[in-house]
DNA sequence: CTGTTAGCGCTTTCAG
DNA sequence: CTGAAAGCGCTAACAG
């Protein structure tokens, strides 16, 4: 049986309040009385109940971390870097996989405020929740912080990519490397892909060449697989495409197996840009020409963020703003 | 500011216990009784304080699931197995990284008790804490499942791959392929490098060739690169394989790489196989032939069994055994 | 059907 | 320096 601090109390002759200030050593006591303190505790192998604590503190040091797919290779890295910092601090977290689902979003800010997290980080949130409101509401009540996503005129804390600037840069790249016809390669419904199919059209905005093809679902396992059939049959059609600016890694490295399957060599007949730089866009052949999104720096800046947000009650919303950076490996090529 | 039960039962007009009964619906209320607090619950945005309702309970509903490395392919989906399985039975995780440290591991099986989890589960534990019998003790106080990891002899509930089946077959398929010249690529301390290790011996038995190389730090993203180096110098040699045998999937892409580095043709010139059966493994080219370790089922099992012991108490120790499959795909070749 | 009382394990005034 | 008492938010006998 567990012993606790009354156990402890006893055993060594004193009140509970003693014990718990040699445990915490915040209050003097005298010497002769912390050792038998300390001696019942060690045969006792007590060890203190957290929660117990935690409810007089109104302090779970837990952290809840929401994250879309948790076997997406995007998301692990996050994920490490926020336990990484937080774990320092003293905080666990409660790892919470949406499967991309919106209800379940919800559902789990919910729980977590029942389980009283002292904060919560969202990867990637669903857009029609933080369109909702919802968010913004909930940001008053607890601290919270968003990684990417929708944030156009959301008053909450960020740390986001500026994703723009880094799909302005892959697709002047691709322009500058003599590219006129210039696919580009969308999931469904999230802010992420909306903004880089904006940044698209405005690149190309005097071109005759647009091509946007929605591969549904667009960060799961299965991502690599889909895009592959859709492209291989796309690949077929006459007005081929020289290049192709893709969401993310997955979906290029379904383009260029896809390539593969239908006899194209990557870069020579074809040039593929990712985004994301996931682990695997280094471990192919070739390697993928790609966006770096500071996977790590990302949650790094989250956990800090929240951290403040903690510690100081009052503190204004916040806004970190990491630049992507282009990472030119082999997937691309000039042409003529 | 957050409302209290008592806060509810003052504005209903009634006490904390029939407010209790409403929530929980567990004892008979009175209807118009029950509508005065469901108004006063809604009115004040009440959510009951899950930590307060643990103490009392002494069940946190929370399992601590510890991981070497959560960046690791592997990993992931056994997490969010697990992650699925036990919140459909209400349960959160607290997700622990330990970056393969031995006493970080030890550091968490602690304060996860400290913060009263209900159970743990350990993935791929450290071989030394295995050994060291700190785990059985540790499974006499709390629920506690292991995933793969060292077993022999240890009085603990596990879910393990038989790895040994695995790595006959692969070898096995590797010799009836022809090949006579067989390496073997491992990383340092792990049971199940050292369970492969021997299963290459035993199958070569009276072999000329043998060749085990040990890698080093074999769980890390890094792993491919260092790998590929290494196996690269390697293959400058003059008594080359025919084929290798990789102790995780990381080793066999960084082994294909080394071999495009140096112009070497796979499967034509060299075939390899790989074992745990990633994602990456099927994105490369050419595809992995590898052992496939059924990451989900593993996820599913611990979690079921873990959930078995926390209901019933005096469950047996239980072990259950999966048969991992070898698959092969385009990375292997008979030769002649 | 409902309220009173005690208490989960710990911390924190407040006296002494 | 130490202890008694109150209480964090909730639930569970026990009466009524």
């Amino acid at each position: 049986m567990k012993s606790t601090i009354q156990d402890v109390a006893k055993k060594a002759g004193v009140s509970t309040t003693t014990v718990s200030r040699v445990m915490n050593n915040n209050y003097p006591v005298k010497k002769e009385t912390r050792i038998k303190v300390e001696s019942a505790i060690k045969k006792l192998n007590f060890r203190p109940n957290i929660l117990a604590r935690g409810l007089i503190h109104k302090k779970s040091n837990t952290i809840g971390v929401i994250v879309p797919s948790i076997t997406n290779l995007f998301f692990p890295t996050v994920v490490k870097a926020i336990e990484a910092i937080l774990r320092e601090q003293g905080y666990f977290i409660y790892l919470c996989n949406t499967d991309n689902k919106e209800d379940e979003e919800i559902g789990y800010i919910n729980s977590l405020q029942d389980r009283q997290v002292d904060g919560i980080i969202v990867i990637d949130p669903q857009t029609k929740n933080m369109k909702s409101g919802l968010y913004e509401k909930i940001s008053k009540e607890i601290p919270l912080v968003f990684i990417n996503g929708y944030n156009k005129d959301v008053n909450c804390n960020f740390v986001i990519n500026d994703e723009e600037s880094g799909a302005i840069e892959a697709m002047r790249y691709l322009i500058k490397s003599g590219h006129k016809k210039i696919a580009f390669i969308r999931g469904q419904k999230s802010y992420s892909y909306d903004l880089k199919e904006i940044v698209y059209k405005n690149v190309l905005n005097d071109s005759v060449y647009k091509k946007i093809i929605n591969i549904g679902e667009g960060n799961k396992d299965s991502t690599v697989d889909h895009t592959m059939e859709i492209i291989q049959r796309f690949l077929l059609t006459e007005n081929r495409p020289s290049a192709f600016f893709c969401c993310n890694d997955l979906m290029a490295l379904g383009v260029i197996n896809a390539c593969k399957k239908i006899g194209l060599d990557v870069p020579e007949d074809m040039s593929i840009i990712g985004f994301d730089n996931i682990i695997t866009s280094r471990l192919v052949e070739p390697k993928l020409t790609t966006v770096d999104q500071n996977m790590y720096d990302l949650g790094v800046n989250a956990a800090k963020m929240l951290l403040k947000n903690i510690e100081n009650e009052n503190v204004d919303i916040q806004r970190k703003i990491l630049t992507p950076q282009l990472i030119i490996r082999q997937s691309t090529k000039k042409i003529s």
